[in-house]
DNA sequence: CTGAAAGCGCTTACAG
DNA sequence: CTGAAAGCGCTTACAG
C-alpha cells in the first residue's frame, strides 16, 4: 500500500497540512513538529506524490516544447538535454505538450514555447509571434528568451588550459555550417590564444561535420597533410571522440604526443575525455524559468550558464621536442 | 483559462461523468449524446489532462526503471526507447521512478522494474529477486519477463534482401562482444543464406565495436584485407553509417558498387539508409504491459515484437561483373 | 504555529 | 443510458 501524506500525518498525530507544510519547507511550523514529522516520513520511506503535487501546485501554464527539423535528435547532447527538460518541467509542477514538427494543426493552448536552435529558426519564431506565444531559446538569438552555455569562456577555458600544459601548436576542429555556438566556440579559443603572452602560437582551424565521424576524417586529414599539432581543441565531445580514434588509427599516442579536449562534458561518451562541460541540468532549469518569467512578467531575458574544465586522461604537457 | 471537463459538460448539457464516460470510449453512452459532446470538444479543442486522469485512474502501481552500467545511455537508440517508455507510461497513467545505478539505499516501494540488457545483468536480477520485485528486461534473458524485437527474424530479412537483389558476396559486420541480439541477428543472417537455393554465396563475419567508429574501421579494414563484398549487412544502424563513411572513403559506390542495410530503423541517422526495422513504441508498449501483468498476474512473459524491413538508397541490384 | 475544508481535473462505483 | 458524489494525494487560503 501507498504511503500517503495522511499516513504520515496519522503517525505524526498532526495534521495532514502540517504534513504538506514540513514537505514544501514552509517557515511556519513549529522547530518540533517538523522534527517529528521529518523522523517518520524517513522511517516509512515516504516520498511525496509528484502526480498529486503537480495537479494541486502548478502554475496553470502549459510549454510547448518544439523540436525542429535541423536538430540531431539522436545525438547525445540532445538526448541529455532532453531528459534534463522533461525533469525539470516535472518538479516544476507544470504542464508540457511535444509539438510536432507542424505546429498549425495543434489547437491546445501553450503559454509558451521551449525550442532550439535549428534550421528554420526565424519562420518558426515568426509563427509563434503570430500566434502571441513567447519562445524561449536553448541557444542564442536576438530578441527572445535564450539561454546558452557560455561558449566564448568555454573557448578561451580549453585554449588557456592546453597553453599551461605547454602546447604552443594547436588545432581546432569545427563545423563547417556557420552555427553560432561553433563561432563562439572558435572565437573563445582564438581569443585567449592571442592575449596570451607566449611566443610563438601556432593554430590551425579546420572545418568539418561535427558528427564522430567528422572528427575522425578532419583529424586524419589534417595529420596526413602533415601539420603537427600536440594541442587539439574540438567543437564538440562527439568530434573529439573522432579525433580520438583518428590518432589511434594513426598510432599517434595520447596524451603523450599530442592532447586533446572536447565541448559539452559527455564524459560518458569517451571515459577519460577531458572537456568543457555544459551545466546542462542548469540550462534546463534556466530555460523552463525564463518561460515562466515570460508568461508571467512579459520579460524577455538572456542567460549564458557557466562551464567547466574537466580534467581528463587525454590531456598531458607537451612534448619536449629535443 | 483552461478547458476542463466541466466547461465541455456545461456547453453540451451533459454531466462531468458523461463527458467523462465518452472521453474513455465507455460503451454505455447514447449515439447521439456521444455525438455531441465530441463536438463540443472538438470546437474548444478540449485535450483531458494526463496529470488529473493519472491521479485518478493510475493502478496504484510504481514502476522502476533502472538503467545499468553497461548500457550506452547516450546512443540514438536509447534514446529512442527511453522516450517511447515515458510517454507509454504517462499514456498508461502509471507512476514510475527512475532508479539509481545502485538502488540500496531506494526505500520507495516499487511493484515492478524495467530494465535493460547491461553487463552486470545476474546480480542485478538477484538483487530484486531478493526484494521480491519482479522484473522486466527489454532484451532477452531466461526466466524473467522480456521483450525484444524479432532479431533472428531481422537478420534473415536482410540477407532475403540482399539474396532477392542479386548479391552473393556478403559481409556482416557485428559487434565483438557476445550480446544475444547480436548473435541472433547475425544467426538469423546466417540461417537464411544456408537455407537458400542460391549457389556461390560467400559471407565473411567481421566484430569489432559497435559504434560509428567501429563500423567505420570493420569495413575499411576488411576492404584493406582485400575482402571485396557487394552486400553488407551491419548489426546496428550506426555501424552502417560507419560502414558507409568508409566506403565513401574508399570511394566505393553505394549502391552502385555495394549496398548497405543496417540494423534498427534510425533513418534519421543517415538519410536513405535501408535498416531493418524496430517498433519501438510497440516495444515500449509491451515492456509495460508485461510489467502490469507481472505485478497483478504475477505472470512471466516473453514476448517478440515484429521488424520490418525499411527501403532505402543504399541498397541496389548487385553490380554484374562482366 | 496548526487544523479543517475546499480545490486541482478527472474517474468510477452506485443509484436510478 | 445518465447524474450525483466520493475519491486519487497533495496544497493553500482561512480561521483560530
Amino acid at each position: 500500500m501507498k504511503i500517503t501524506i495522511g499516513e504520515i500525518a496519522l503517525q505524526s498525530g498532526v495534521s495532514k497540512g502540517t504534513v504538506s507544510r514540513v514537505i514544501n519547507n514552509k517557515p511556519t511550523v513549529a522547530k518540533k513538529t517538523r522534527h517529528t514529522v521529518l523522523a517518520v516520513m524517513k522511517r516509512l520511506g515516504y516520498v511525496p506524490d509528484p502526480v498529486a503535487r503537480e495537479l494541486s501546485m502548478r502554475t496553470k501554464h502549459t510549454l510547448g516544447i518544439w523540436v525542429g527539423a535541423g536538430e540531431n535528435k539522436l545525438s547525445p547532447y540532445f538526448n541529455l538535454i532532453w531528459r534534463a527538460l522533461l525533469r525539470e518541467i516535472q518538479v516544476r509542477a507544470t504542464q508540457f505538450i511535444e509539438l510536432p514538427m507542424d505546429i498549425s494543426p495543434v489547437s491546445q493552448r501553450m503559454d509558451a514555447v521551449l525550442m532550439f536552435h535549428c534550421t528554420e529558426i526565424d519562420q518558426r519564431l515568426a509563427s509563434l509571434a503570430a500566434r502571441g506565444v513567447p519562445a524561449v531559446l536553448i541557444g542564442h538569438h536576438p530578441g527572445i528568451s535564450c539561454v546558452a552555455p557560455d561558449d566564448t569562456g568555454g573557448g578561451r577555458m580549453a585554449s588557456a588550459r592546453l597553453l599551461a600544459l605547454g602546447h604552443r601548436r594547436l588545432l581546432h576542429l569545427t563545423l563547417a555550417d556557420d552555427l553560432q555556438w561553433a563561432c563562439e566556440r572558435a572565437n573563445g579559443f582564438k581569443a585567449e590564444l592571442e592575449e596570451s603572452k607566449f611566443p610563438g602560437i601556432e593554430c590551425v582551424i579546420v572545418r568539418g561535420q561535427g558528427s564522430v565521424l567528422g572528427g575522425y576524417r578532419l583529424m586524419r586529414d589534417a595529420w596526413r597533410q602533415g601539420y603537427r599539432p600536440t594541442g587539439i581543441f574540438c567543437a564538440t565531445d562527439e568530434m573529439a571522440v573522432g579525433a580520438l580514434g583518428a590518432l589511434a588509427d594513426l598510432g599517434v599516442a595520447v596524451p603523450g604526443e599530442v592532447s586533446v579536449i572536447g565541448f559539452d562534458g559527455l564524459v560518458e561518451l569517451y571515459p577519460g575525455l577531458a572537456s568543457v562541460g555544459q551545466d546542462i541540468p542548469a540550462i534546463a532549469h534556466e530555460a523552463v524559468s525564463l518561460a515562466l518569467a515570460a508568461i508571467e512578467k512579459n520579460t524577455v531575458r538572456q542567460k549564458v550558464v557557466p562551464v567547466t574544465l574537466i580534467d581528463g586522461a587525454t590531456l598531458g604537457t607537451a612534448p619536449t621536442i629535443p
